[in-house]
DNA sequence: ACCCAGGGTCATA
DNA sequence: TATGACCATGGG
């Protein structure tokens, strides 16, 4: 894992795709309700989740935590595992709550953030990293499925290290830049997706990347 | 009809 | 520590 091709990467995606934008949402809280309605689902149904949740003028911490199971599932149902994800949302919710909303979790250091954060249920390292970097702008390099087919491809790693050794070695070769953070993995979802549209059928990302490093 | 998506938990060996 | 089952919708 070199610095000089990290970066050498990062720049070859910011030119072919230019800013990408993230996270898409109106609010931290919109962020932290996306990161858990995403996992293991296509964004498209992750929209159409938070559109109705939205439209039931349901999308606040209160509203989440004091709906019945059964109504906030039908909410989410487009995204999936939505009996699932109803639990999750309201640990997440209740974990919050607890911790003392937005001004409180500025002042909590990234490293125990992220450890508080991972003792929810239902929050994992990515989902946990999201948030982070998305919602509370820490310098946390998120790792996804799409990191490892990119990197691995490129020879960068191997592709079986796990979760933690990914991050920390990422980030060691970093500096700790919020917003190229933000950029970096974003590029990479997109760079993801392009292949898939590229392709026409979702055969996924086993191909050539058009970017050549 | 099959495969996958911007994962995570839990039980088992 | 490392697999496997499970959760479930919608688009290609």
């Amino acid at each position: 894992m070199k610095r000089e091709n990290l970066e050498r990467v990062y720049q070859r995606l910011f030119e072919a795709y230019g800013p990408q934008h993230w996270w898409p949402a109106e609010s931290q809280f919109e962020v932290m309700v996306g990161a858990v309605l995403t996992q293991n689902a296509a964004w498209s149904n992750v929209e159409k989740a938070i559109d109705n949740l939205k439209a039931a003028d349901s999308l606040e911490l209160e509203k989440i935590y004091n709906s019945t199971d059964e109504k906030l599932a039908e909410l989410i149902r487009p995204s999936g595992y939505f009996n699932v994800k109803t639990k999750r949302l309201k640990n997440l919710c209740r974990w919050f709550e607890q911790q003392g909303g937005f001004k409180a979790v500025e002042k909590t250091k990234t490293n125990n953030l992220r450890n508080s954060l991972l003792s929810v249920n239902g929050i994992g390292p990515e989902t946990a990293d999201d948030i982070l970097l998305y919602a509370f702008e820490r310098p946390v390099f998120v790792i996804d499925a799409y990191t490892r087919r990119l990197f691995s491809k490129l020879d960068l790693i191997n592709g079986d290290e796990n979760y933690e050794t990914l991050r920390c070695d990422i980030e060691a070769e970093l500096s700790p830049d919020v917003p190229l953070y933000n950029e970096y993995h974003a590029l990479i979802v997109r760079h993801a997706k392009e292949q898939c549209e590229q392709l026409s059928k979702c055969k996924h990302c086993r191909v050539e990347a058009p970017i050549v490093i």
